[in-house]
RNA sequence: UGGGGCGUCGCCAAGCGGUAAGGCAGGGGACUUUGGAUCCCCCAUCCGCAGGUUCGAAUCCUGCCGCCCCAGCCA
């Protein structure tokens, strides 16, 4: 990965520094990681921060990064899932080179390793249903009971595991679980589940076997077989570790990596759970998973959120162990810091109001210069088609305009962006009392947007050529819930979405040159925000999605004055 | 009542015994052909609370308090 800007944050982080001093002092010669999704869903936002880490820490230290699919649960894994995830991390930015592997593609090997722990009388198959063995398991407070199978013999116990693996028994009849100690504080330790039985067909193995390892017999000597030397999980695993070491110490694993555990990402307005986004696709309150609302990375990219901005705010939030939840603006800050810097502008009116320059000549049309990105010369310019009649923002113009209103408004003269001073003469209204038409006058002295008196208007607008405009429907995106903590306080998770996080504008216009505007590429629309087009755009229906919208001070100062008039 | 973690500004987060970085948000100002951007200034006498050790503690010790995770044959 490389970016032509620096990394604005240059930050270490507690598991950078372990991962440093393992190799200042060391115990390490170099480092591996890895990035371990569960092809079970889609990955979001929060798995970026897991992505950037694994992989920014490889790249840092002249390690690598596998790619590896835990891929240890059947039934509910598809490959969809695993093309999805794939490619998302690739358009995060990250490349695992040759190193993509499967939990699947070492199945044989565990098989053996359990075969070795049943031999070491380290584990036994139980016959325990999966009732019985809740039962078992004692509770929080009090100590587990040993199944009466515990204590069965290996040979037995390796009769019947063998069996298991042949399909000689239905779901759930057996189970392999580790002989460890029933007693523990630490119900992982509690005799845990090795393998069970599961008739399905795999997305990779196919029928290959209908015994399945667990996640914590699969996880731990599946990064010992890569030569993982950093195994970085969220916090809800430390409990795991202790299962992680006990296993790595008694199976003949060709190395030995370690565990280290971080805080998931949480964020404000939306919220990061597979199952709760599962829910919003399966019941229809969005339109997929990459929907441009939805904080999967397949529904940023709908959005326009550059995959620059995503990785500036894994860095500016850092990894600790403390639960947090970050405010999704810090989210937006990245987004919009990338996107000024490189995104085009262009001009397009979402509420159109028409302007007649009544002293520009009839029929004429000319050219003017437009800067595409006032912060980036190097990106050049455009020519945009001027004409005596335009398109401008509704809002750009006020009949009795307030104090503060500094935009257009009867007898008053603002500047046409990189085009001219016009002033408004006169308004024309419709029966119902809309204004339909704004009559104005321009000053020819002031082509290309300065006076030569030096007279300066307070305000600039964007416009449109009504001639040459093109019409758009543009979608308008805020937070997918309204509350910052959704379902804060016991309410329902449902009563906090925001009935207006998509508003669909249709009768907007865009200037020419965004006819072909590819997808996947995100525009500034002067004054508005950021936009890109919708993969449903087609060359005579544009479809744009606002990506964010600029900060505006207007607005906010709207706001306050509704808050305390006066 | 068991085990494992975490508590530094509204939200993140540095700090690793020598007297509280930075970012986001917020407030003020400058500048501006985007009310955008940029720039400048302000924003924790205090680090969950209470004791103790020390010349000196957010950093060490003790005790409280609060929050999170664990009782899937999910990961």
């Amino acid at each position: 990965m490389s970016t032509e800007t620096p990394t604005p944050f240059e930050r270490t982080d507690f598991i950078r520094e372990i991962v440093a001093a393992d190799l200042r002092e060391g115990r390490r010669r170099s480092i591996v990681t890895r990035f371990p999704p569960e092809p079970n869903g889609y990955l979001h936002i929060g798995h970026a921060k897991s992505i950037c880490l694994n992989f920014g820490i490889a790249e840092q230290f002249g390690g690598q990064c596998n790619l590896r699919f835990d891929d240890t649960n059947p039934v509910k894994e598809e490959q969809e899932y695993i093309d999805a995830i794939a490619a998302d991390v690739r358009w995060l930015g990250f490349d695992w080179g040759e190193h993509l592997y499967f939990a699947s593609d070492y199945f044989q090997q565990l098989y053996e390793w359990a075969v070795d722990l049943i031999k070491a009388g380290k584990a036994y198959v139980d016959d325990l249903t999966a009732d019985e063995i809740r039962e078992h398991r004692g509770t929080l407070t009090e100590p587990g009971r040993e199944s009466p199978w515990r204590s069965r013999s290996a040979d037995e116990s390796l009769d019947l595991f063998e069996r298991m693996r042949a399909g000689e028994f239905p779901n759930g009849e057996r189970v392999l679980r580790a002989r460890i100690d029933m007693a523990s504080g630490n119900i992982n330790l509690r005799d845990p589940v090795l393998y069970r039985i599961v008739h399905a067909t795999h997305p990779r193995a196919g029928d290959a076997w209908c015994i399945y390892p667990t996640y914590d017999f699969a996880h731990g000597q599946s990064d010992a077989i890569e030569g993982v030397t950093h195994s970085i999980c969220t916090l809800e695993f430390q409990d795991h570790r202790p299962l992680y070491d006990w296993l790595i110490e008694n199976l003949p694993v060709p190395s030995h990596p370690h565990q280290y555990e971080f805080a998931r990402l949480n964020l404000t307005h939306t919220v990061l759970s597979k199952r709760v986004l599962l829910r919003l696709v399966n019941e229809g309150r969005v339109k997929g998973w990459d929907d441009p609302r939805m904080p999967t990375l397949s529904g940023i990219r709908r959005r326009g959120f550059p995959a620059e901005g995503i990785r500036d705010f894994a860095a500016m939030i850092g990894v600790a162990r403390n639960e947090s939840v970050i405010e999704i603006e810090m989210l937006e800050h990245a987004v919009r810091d990338v996107l000024n810097r490189t995104a085009l502008r262009r001009f397009a009116v979402l509420d159109p109001i028409k302007v007649v320059i009544e002293n520009y000549p009839e029929g004429q049309i000319e050219e003017l210069e437009v800067p595409n990105n006032p912060e980036d010369p190097s990106a050049g310019s455009r020519d945009v088609t001027f004409g005596r009649e335009l398109w401008i923002e509704r809002d750009d113009f006020m009949e009795e305009p307030p104090a503060k209103f500094f935009r257009l408004a009867p007898g008053r003269e603002v500047r046409l962006r990189s085009a001219y001073f016009v002033t408004c003469r006169e308004v024309v209204k419709d029966p119902a009392g809309r204004v339909t038409v704004l009559k104005c006058t321009y000053d020819p002295a002031t082509r290309g947007g300065a006076a030569p008196d030096g007279r300066r208007p307070k305000a600039t607008l964007h416009w449109v050529p009504v001639a040459q405009a093109i019409p758009a429907e543009v979608r308008l995106y805020d937070h997918l819930f309204t509350a910052p903590y959704p379902g804060g306080d016991d309410r329902d998770l449902f009563e906090d979405l925001n009935p207006d996080s998509e508003t669909v504008r249709r009768g907007c216009f865009v200037e020419p040159c965004l006819a072909d505007a590819p997808v996947g590429t995100t525009v500034q629309f002067e004054r508005l925000g950021y936009f890109c087009p919708d993969p449903d755009s087609a060359p005579d229906a544009l479809v744009f999605n606002r990506t964010l919208a600029l900060r505006d001070t207007w607005a906010k100062l709207q706001a306050q004055g509704q808050r305390d008039p006066g």
